[in-house]
DNA sequence: TGCTATGATTAACACGCGTTAGTAACGCGT
DNA sequence: ACGCGTTACTAACGCGTGTTAATCATAGCA
């Protein structure tokens, strides 16, 4: 083990300057005038001795951690099956990279004290946080809020002011909805991606209502039932649709994983997806392309969704104001097989 | 905001007592006394304050970042369809927060140059390095070999000394085409999960070769497609293999996510699974079981690895010498309906 | 009274870097 | 000779913690 470490002293004594003009050469420091001649030297010191500066002590002069914490609030039965997290994660490295930021992840339980994440921030471990997922029930969120701490949010808190980045869920649910009414169905299903603690799942349903309304269709709350994220949630709540005394030809499931689920279900019944019951999803997952019959979805884009909240951050974190505050992003309907509009 | 960061010096002064002592006693350091007095007066000050010792000055003092790297090597291409991911994390997430341990998360894509990760370590920024899908020609792992950094490999590397967790996958496989020869397939195709230049691809073909050695099937190399980690490799890989001359009644598709897109495949081409063609996969992702059919696989302890993998880590960290430097897992297959079996 | 053993606490240095305030050298004009 | 600005650099402090070596009080023992 070569422990010798490389320090930037070393650099400065190789180049014959100090370790100032060493730290001026490598940052870039604005304002400091430096030969050409001495830059070079130290470059080419450093890249000699292959110095790369300590982290721990770079952030302790500069208070700068260069890392931003991504956290979920989610129990960890709901993060193993939402396959969305990967594009998140990968986009979000993508973005930050280029600005020399590390990501870090923490899953917070909800039977965990939710103020976890506050560690981080205390800690001074992470320079910004990006929260997804956010639950209206969350106090430590007002504390980030009253520190100003930089904090984005994937998804939105209503009547907050902080920055996020989300979807029109509720636009988009009524779209999804109103392409099962404009193909005739009226006796119209709903269950929610997850319980209503959520607010992408309050949207949602809300959108689910917005269509029926606007087709004059009345609501039927025994028509309505809520998942919980994950398949298995999907396919109980189906089967408890299937036996009650209520007659439907259509669902509309506010989360493909659900979705899933529910179309295992309605197969476990001996009905035919969309002969007996057409099935429209949410988010466009991978495997909703693939799913037999492929699966009507909702397009979320993740990917940009991911890159405008990576921009966001790094822009708060350089005290750059950002033009807006919200963004929200549109989305697609995908239209496949499982609604029936193309039987 | 409230900028009066509370140190440790804080804390010492409302307890009336040095710095040292704070530390001493925050940190339960062994071999120094103190007495039962000041200690519990350095805890309830140190309560009072709501002191967070300061993460960068701390891995400064302590050569410890206190912060684990997990790198993936692998492009966001096929991370974005690996679900497996999520569980990973979740899993190591938990097994290293009692010993107050993070987690960072690095995706090296291949057309970076390979060596990215050992900024992380030159810089100190992580006190280990868990690698996930390494390849035969990573350079860099050979560096971090002869320093000695604690590395754990989520995936074999024959030849090597490093610390790994894995399964049998050669076994495993061979125990998947065991079971389609039992139902009375002989005519088998497999499609791999990924070219070969990845070891568990190569692991899972000998092991479909092992088991139609084992009942005296011919190898026959038209029955081989590669998949490429995503859905549509397997997509496009069954109709290669439904759209050449050869027939086959059973296909063994070494990953889940690539069999769903040989499924899709099949129904696209007019036949049933199981009726014309066996299905069975590999891996065992939760959405295994809701597919239609349900689709057969060989179940990979996800949680397990992870948690093995985390713990092998702490220990390396900590200087102990782990019992074993490569532990793999079992298997087992799950069966439903995708291969006949149930027909 | 001295002298040692021990238990409790601390002064002081180290960790490696960012950064402010200040210096030294060098023209250039009077 | 002096002043003055500009360029090119550096001494020295601070970031907040871990840790070693030293100090101080106390008690036991002759």
């Amino acid at each position: 083990m070569s422990n010798k470490r490389v320090t930037s002293q070393d650099v400065a004594d190789l180049a014959g300057v100090s370790r100032t003009t060493v730290s001026f050469v490598l940052n870039n420091v604005e304002g400091v005038q430096i030969s050409e001649a001495t830059r070079q030297r130290v470059i080419d010191a450093a890249d000699e001795l292959g110095y790369v500066p300590d982290a721990a002590a770079q952030a302790l002069a500069s208070r700068r951690s260069q890392i931003i914490g991504l956290v979920l609030t989610r129990s960890p039965h709901h993060i193993a099956s939402d396959a969305y997290i990967t594009q998140l994660l990968d986009e979000l490295i993508e973005v930050v990279r280029p600005h020399r930021i590390r990501m870090m992840i923490d899953i917070v339980q909800s039977h965990h004290q939710k103020e976890a994440y506050l560690e981080l921030v205390r800690a001074k471990r992470i320079d910004g946080i990006l929260l997804s997922g956010p639950r209206i029930d969350d106090e430590a969120l007002q504390t980030l809020a009253d520190e100003k701490f930089p904090t984005v949010l994937m998804g939105q808190l209503p009547g907050s002011q902080f920055c996020c980045v989300d979807i029109d869920n509720r636009a988009a649910a009524k779209t999804a909805v109103a392409h099962l009414v404009s193909l005739g169905h009226t006796r119209i299903a709903c269950i929610t991606n997850a319980q209503l603690s959520y607010t992408a799942a309050v949207d949602r349903l809300a959108g689910y209502r917005d269509a029926l309304d606007e087709a004059g269709i009345p609501f039927d709350p025994d028509l309505v039932q809520h998942g919980d994220f994950d398949m298995q949630s999907g396919y109980d709540r189906m089967i408890d649709l299937l036996d009650s005394p209520k007659a439907m030809t259509a669902v509309f499931v506010a989360s493909d994983t659900v979705a899933l689920g529910a179309k295992a279900a309605i197969r476990q019944k001996g009905l035919k997806v969309p002969a007996d019951i057409a099935l429209v999803g949410f988010d466009d997952l991978p495997f909703a392309r693939y799913t037999d019959p492929p699966l009507t979805s909702i397009r979320l884009p993740f990917a940009e969704l991911a890159r405008k909240a990576g921009e966001m951050m790094i822009n708060i974190i350089n005290n750059i104001q950002p033009d807006c505050r919200q963004i929200i992003l549109d989305t697609q309907i995908q239209v496949r097989e499982s609604c029936g509009a193309r039987a």
